[in-house]
Formats: structure tokens, sequence, C-alpha cells
RNA sequence: GCGCCCGUAGCCCAAUGGCAGAGGCACCAGGUUUAGGUCCUGGCCAGUGAGAGUUCGAAUCUCUCCGGGCGCACCA
């Protein structure tokens, strides 16, 4: 295409139209060109937000400023940008607001490496990306832009911080945290996959550190319980992901009274889900790493316990995660009392026991629990078969049955089948006796927010000999970063801020004496959990964000973006509108309304990789095919929620529909303006189908066959024009006109540029969407099939309000059905008007 | 181990219980063209992963199996 274009570019470039003996193609680049300035100067994707048209907020993730642009923002932005531009084409006052999120480590790196200071980096970044989304074509409001790492986005990051503080929601505490050796900073429990660092694959370990953290475990039920208002407008499978993530389990605490060898009884709490099993507990285990487990020892196990500690400890997470590992443990030397028989059971620690989950200690019932069996048939400890399930007995088998059954063993339940009723009366026994109660116990832990990092906002908090932790005012907001850079940022273990101890040395706030500045800055995705309450008012100065801006825009209407964030920051942003919704200052308590997750952009199979070599480069995609083609192939190529694989599609493919379409434009004879009444009907109809057809399809995110029904017009205009109705029908135009307008949600500059040559000023991208006359919906016959027995004998002509009992008459009487009938008897006759009879012999 | 999703022409994908094919890619042929490409026209190609069930009727609903993908995972 840019081989024998000289001529056409002149053309196009003196702006006169092409006319069809002239070229048969457009110049690509030089559309680009001619149309970005016009609509930087029109400023026409900035909200009127004076209540005028109802308001939408539409909401893309906002990216991370590392390099430039790449494919996978390519496919997220053409499709969110397909909504936005749909939206505004409605009629709705549209919010498409873009930032960056721009703390984070990789700057950090950056910087270290160029010996210079991160904000170098970031902002040189946000100012490419910037670039190629203007040249992209995407309807943002470029006036609501922000970036987290600006003073006056983290000033209000910290405020926010404080106000959680406040309400007990933001708490420092010392306990083993996940460490990442390479990164040098802890992680949160979110942000270890398998064991390793999910943002540089390290080998996560563990590390006592006293580190803040928000308490989400406090909104655990109520993150839980919204999502009943996100069902079907989020992707089923995050929702399960959230539920998954969250863990809420219904079961029972039970206490246990162990006798310490001092003599003292120390009684002791198990969560377990299987309460109604409690006669088959015969034993207890600890969690290897939990205090208790020391506590409980007896001196003579006490050097067992310590051995075994050094082994688990040297036991990475990841061969803790290895499945059929033999499970391994030590005899604590002590005895507990079941309550329910006041059997004396045996105490074990072993590191299968988790000491952060429930409370860190299990009753073990190794009949009904496989990794219960394991155990005790790994140290020859008692099973004891308390549900009959009718398989083999466990400690026979080696299998524990988890199954319904029938109770055995078991005291009053014995004979009862039902576990739901063994589990009720269970708990209502044990509370009556005041060994235990009903719990709901959560596998969600709390989000540890604190890194040991530069590039990121400091926790506004001062710690004082006299005072302990001072909030920093909030007059004396934010807390901004010390001037360091380069080898001042390099990883010591402790955050790079302490090093800088100009900045850290400073007063109380509450008794004016010395004191330090905290040295950790904010995990970004603190950043990143109110980004969008910002978009509504970006300059607001009297707080985070302008409430009465919140109410007029908030809950987004649509957010787009990946999978990748179907938990992390999904839930830490969702848990943040529930705390300033209970603060007074939502009257929410759910930030996007629907949610829409696109797939990834991978080439051959495989995610695109360096080391793989299989990466596509986006901006030598723009600069072969052009943005439009791009955005058409991103669209086009399968549902919005499915993988792309770029080896599958078609640029070029895609490039030649636009320049057909585009063609389309330059055949219209007939005048702008032309009434399309008297046009060719069968046209006609094929065009309101269309409309009629992609509000449906658009409303329902399948965008790719919006873009067939699309293709399907030009083909049909493209007919009309060479072998049917002639260039200069109405009908023409108003088929050209139409293709222009579904176009311009995807293909901006092609409709820009077919807009034009149709006669319209620009821009296309606000002319409003086609109005459908219901009465060019209607056929005049349609095809009605009929069957015997299920298989098609005949198609018959007939009118699209045919009645029932006419069309079966109909079909009765045609001669093929007759034949295939064969006189045989009719049993029953199944009528679907206008589209089918079943007869059935 | 628990949970979820997906298998339709050579390929990407339509068909929301009613004629399996809308659209595209690739391929083939004809027209246009000095030629190639572009452009226009036409064509080729599967019985829906396998099996069973429900139904007048199943790609679509149910079950089992096979294949592929994803999430969580010693979570008591």
């Amino acid at each position: 295409m840019h081989a024998d274009s000289q001529e056409e570019q002149q053309v196009a470039e003196s702006g006169t139209g092409p006319t069809v003996e002239e070229t048969t193609t457009y110049e690509v680049e030089a559309v680009q060109q001619k149309w970005r300035p016009v609509w930087e100067s029109l400023d026409c994707f900035r909200p009127a937000d004076d209540g005028s048209r109802e308001r939408r907020y539409a909401l893309t993730m906002f990216p991370y400023p590392s390099g430039d642009l790449h494919m996978g923002h390519a496919e997220v932005m053409a499709l969110h940008d397909v909504l936005a531009r749909y939206w505004w084409q409605r009629g709705y006052d549209v919010m498409n607001p873009i930032g960056w999120d721009s703390f984070g480590l990789p700057a950090e790196n950056a910087a270290i490496r160029r010996d210079e200071h991160p904000a170098t980096y970031t902002y040189a970044n946000i100012e490419t990306q910037a670039e190629s989304f203007r040249r992209y074509g995407v309807s943002f409001d470029w006036s609501r832009r922000l970036h987290t790492s600006d003073p006056e986005y983290y000033r209000w990051t910290q405020w926010l911080f404080l106000r959680f503080r406040e309400r007990g929601l933001a708490y420092r505490k010392f306990s083993p945290v996940n460490w990442c050796p390479v990164d040098q900073t802890v992680l949160a429990n979110e942000q270890v996959v398998q064991g390793m660092c999910e943002r540089c694959g390290a080998e996560v370990t563990k590390r006592e550190l006293s580190q803040w953290y928000f308490k989400v475990t406090d909104y655990a039920q109520r993150l839980l319980d919204d999502m009943g208002q996100l069902e079907g407008k989020w992707p089923d499978r995050v929702l399960a992901m959230q539920r998954n993530w969250i863990g809420r389990s219904e079961g029972a605490h039970v206490d246990f009274d162990i006798a310490l060898a001092s003599g003292e009884t120390r009684t002791v709490t198990v969560f377990t889900t299987r309460p109604d099993t409690l006669h088959g507990a015969t034993f207890m285990v600890v969690a290897a790493d939990a205090k208790l487990a020391a506590e409980v020892c007896a001196p003579e196990r006490r050097e067992a316990l310590e051995d075994y500690l050094a082994d688990v400890r040297r036991a990475s997470d990841i061969d803790r995660l290895a499945t059929d590992r033999p499970k391994s443990g030590v005899d604590l030397g002590v005895t507990a009392v079941n309550p329910v028989n006041g059997e004396q059971i045996a105490v074990w620690a072993s590191d299968y026991v988790l000491a952060d989950y429930g409370t860190g200690v299990i009753m073990a019932v190794p009949a009904h629990d496989q990794r219960d069996l394991d155990f005790a048939r790994a140290f020859d400890l008692p099973v004891r078969r308390v549900v009959d399930t009718g398989e083999e007995n466990p400690e026979e088998s080696g299998v524990a049955t988890t199954g319904d059954g029938t109770y055995v063993s078991s005291g009053d339940l014995d004979g009862l089948t039902d576990k739901a009723t063994g589990i009720a009366r269970t708990i209502e026994k044990l509370e009556a006796d005041d060994h235990g109660t009903g719990t709901v116990n959560f596998r969600l832990r709390d989000w540890l927010l604190s890194r040991q990092r530069f590039w990121g906002a400091p926790i506004p908090i001062v710690h004082c000999e006299a005072c302990g932790e001072v909030a920093v005012p909030d007059d004396q907001l934010p807390v901004e970063l010390p001037d360091l850079r380069g080898a001042d940022l390099k990883p010591k273990g402790t955050s790079p801020l302490a090093a800088a101890e100009d900045w850290v040395a400073t007063t109380c706030p509450s008794c004016g004496g010395p004191a330090a500045r905290d040295t950790d800055t904010m995990d970004t995705f603190v950043d990143s959990s109110w980004y969008f309450l910002r978009y509504c008012s970006p300059d607001f100065t009297e707080g985070p964000f302008d409430p009465e801006a919140v109410r007029r825009w908030m809950p987004a209407a649509q957010y787009v973006g990946g999978v990748e964030h179907a938990i992390l920051h999904l839930l830490y942003s969702r848990f943040f509108t529930k705390v300033l919704h209970d603060m007074g200052m939502l009257d929410f308590v759910e930030p996007f309304t629907a949610l829409l997750n696109q797939g990834q952009v991978i080439n051959q199979g495989k995610a695109m990789s360096k080391s793989l070599g299989n990466g596509v480069n986006l901006g030598e995609m723009i600069d072969l095919y052009g943005v439009d083609a791009v955005r058409l192939t991103m669209v086009f190529a399968g549902p919005p929620e499915d993988d792309i694989d770029w080896a599958d599609l078609s640029p070029q493919g895609s490039l030649k529909f636009l320049q057909r379409a585009w063609r389309l434009s330059g055949d219209v004879t007939s005048d702008a303006g032309t009434d399309p009444a008297g046009g060719d009907t069968a046209l006609r109809k094929a065009t309101h189908k269309t409309v009629a057809e992609a509000e449906q399809l658009l409303e329902g995110h399948r965008f790719n066959v919006m873009v067939a029904r699309v293709m399907e017009l030009v083909n049909v205009t493209r007919k009309a024009v060479d072998s049917g109705c002639g260039p200069a029908d109405p009908a023409v135009r108003e088929a050209a006109e139409t293709v222009t307008v579904l176009l311009s949600l995807v293909a901006p500059y092609t409709a820009e540029e077919m807009w034009e040559r149709l006669g319209h000023q620009p821009t296309v991208a606000r002319t409003g969407w086609p109005t459908v006359d219901p009465a060019l919906l209607v056929d005049d016959s349609v095809t009605a099939i009929v069957q015997v027995q299920g298989k098609v004998k005949a198609r018959l002509d007939v009118a699209p309000d045919i009645s029932d009992v006419d069309l079966e008459a109909v079909a009765l009487a045609d001669p093929a059905v007759v034949r295939a009938l064969d006189g045989k008897e009719i049993r029953k006759v199944i009528v679907r008007a206008p589209k089918l009879v079943n007869l059935v012999v």
C-alpha cells in the first residue's frame, strides 16, 4: 500500500478528495496526521458535566509507565474506546479519563542503573506513552490526567492512610512477613505467587519485621456479601477468584485443655469445619512455627522441636508447596483432653499446619481428613472412624472419607446420617457445655502495605521517643520524598529513605521534641485503590476528591482492564470504597458497576517475551498498517475476553476492509443532507437492521460480531452501487453514512476521512447515533421452514405476521410436505410462526 | 485436591432450544490490468471433541469421558 501511493498522498494532502477513477486507496499516515490536530483543537471528548445529558463514567485501568505502549495496551484501549465512543454517539455525557500509576519499583531500579532520580525515567515514559495514546486516537479527556507520583496526588494518599489509621484500619505489628531477597522489600500475601515474588520471580523468604497493615479482614464478610451487586456484571471467574481468595469457611472453635509439664492447664482453641467428627479427633497438631508450639512443648522435647524448626526454616516455601510431600513433625510430649469424650490425646507440631490460618492449631481427625491420615500413618497415631460412609475403613485403606454417612462411636450423634445436622448439633452441645462456639473463618489476611523502597508515597508517621507513633498533621501533608538518586537508592534491606538523615530527623508534631520519620513507603496498590475517585475532580484541593463530583460520576459504569488484577487491585479498591462509604464520603459501596476483562495478546500460542523472541512491536504495526487497522484487528479478533493470537490475525485484511469502506464514501453522488426516504428499500432495510443489531451487540460487548455486521453492510452497499440501485440512490448515502458512524467507534481516522468525503464537518465521533426506523426492520416476507420428524422438507415464503393457524394450513398444503407425509397420521404439530412448523407422525 | 472456563471448516470466529455459516484469513477460478498487486465477481471447505440422556427438535440443556486453558492450594 505504500509502494504506489505518491499520487494519492498528494491528493490526500491537498484535501480535495480523490475520485474513484484516480485512486482506490487512501494514504493512511497522511490521514492520521491530518485529523489529529483537528481533534485536539476541537477537544471533543470533554464531558459537559452540567446535567444536560445522562453521565457515564468509562474507566480503564491506568497504565504503569514502563517504556512505550505495547500490544496489550493497544488491545485494551481499542476495546475500551469502542464503548466510550459508543456512549458519546448515544448521547451520554462521557467521562473517560487517563492517568498513570507512576510510583513503583521499575523506575527505582532504572534510576539505580542510570544514576539518576526515578522521576526522570518515570515522567519521560509518561510523555512517551501519552504521545502514543494520542496517536492511537483514544477518546480520553486529557484535562483529568493524573500521576500517582505527583505530590498533589500522594498528599491525599497519605491523608487517606491517616484517616484509615484513625479508624483502627491501619496499624503496625511485628510478625513474620514475606520478604523478597531480590527486591529487598516485604511483599503482601497477594504478591506471593507459588512461593515466588510476583514481580521478579525470586524465591520469597520469611522475616520478622514490624510492618504496616490495613485491616482488610474487618471487611471480609462485606467484600463477600456485596458481590451480589456485581453478579452478572462482573465476569463469573473474577467473582469466583475473589470468593476463593476471601475464603470463608463455616465451622467451630473448640477448646482443648492441654496439661503442661509445669502442671498448669492451658486452654487451646482450634478451628474446624467438621466439629461433627470431634469423636474421631485422636491427636492435635500445632503449627511448628507458631509461638504456641514452643509454649506448650515439654522440656524434654524442646531440643527435638528446635531441630525440627531449623529443618522447616531451611525448607523454602517452594518445597512446602510441593504436593505429596511426606508429612513431618515432632511430638511435643504433652497431652490434651478431647472435650466431647474426655480422652487424652497427643499434641504434635508440624509444618503442615499453618500458623496464620485459623488459630494455628488443629484437631486431627485422621479417618476423615487425608492430611491428618497421612500424618497419623507416618507416626503410627490412632485412627478412629466416626462416620461410616460405606467405603473401606480409612484405617485400612489409607484413604480418608469425607462424604456423608452414618455416625458411629460418636455418642449422641450415632445413627444420624446428615452432616449438616451433625455439625449443628455438635455446635449446640459445645456451646451449652462451654467448650466451643460456632464460628466463621476467613482465608483473607490483612494487607501488608509498607515497603522498604524509595519510589512510593512516604508513610506520614513520625516516631517520637516520648509520644511514640504520631501522625503527621494534615496541614503538613504531603510528606514529600527527599531528593535521592542513583546509588542512594541501592537496596540495603532497610528503606533507602533511612539514609536520608536530614529528611528522617524531624520534630514531633505532638511534643515538639526530636523525632524520626517513618522510612517506609506505601505499596503502589494503595495509590491505585482510589485513583478512579480522584479523576472526578483531579484538581480538588480540599480533600482527595470532591464528594459532589464523585456523586455525579461514580460508580464507574464500566471498568475495562486485565484479568491479572482480578484479585489484588479490585479487592483493594472495593475495600477502600467501603471504608470511604463508612466514613460518610461516598454513598455507594461498590466502585465499578460492570467489569470487562480483555484477554491477552499472544503470539504463536505463547505470551510475548524477549526470551522467546516472539514479541510484536506496536509502533511497527502502526507504521505498517496504520492505527485504525491495528485497532480494528484487535476488536474483530474475537470476543473481548478471549486471548488474541497475533499470528492468527491479519492486520493487512483489516486495512483492506477499511479501504473498501472508505471507497464507498467516494462513490456516493447524492448531496449531503439528502432525505433517504424513497431510496432503495432493500438497502435501507439492511442499513436499519445493521444499526439495530449493532446496538444489541455493543450493549453485550460483542464487538467482533458488530464489526462483522458492518462488513456485511459494506458488502451490500458495494453491490447496490455497482449492480443495484446505483451511487445516486439516497439509500446509498444513508448506508455509507451509517457505515461511517459505526466505524467511528473502531477506526476513528478512517471514519473522519469518510465523513469529510461525504460532505460533513468534523467530528463524526460526536455526530450522534443513527435513528432506527422500526418500519424498516420488518421484512415483507420471511422464510418459514417445514420439518417432518425434525427434518427440513420445505421452505415457504410467508408474511412475517402470519398466524400459527394460517402457517400450519399453508405448510400442510405444500406438495413437498404432502409427499414427505406420505399419508401417515400426524400426531403432533409444533408451530412457531413465522419461522417454523414441525410435524410429528 | 477444590473451583471455573473452553472444544464448530486449513485458521480466527458467528449461530442466546428451531435451516450448522454471518464476517474474516488462507486457498482456487473468472473479470479488470502490459504484468504483479489492488479492485470486482464467484467458488472450495465442517455436521459442531466422544458417548449417553432430556426434547417434536440439541452446537446450545443434563450426565460421563477425552483434550486444552485458568484460578486457588497442606486453608483444617
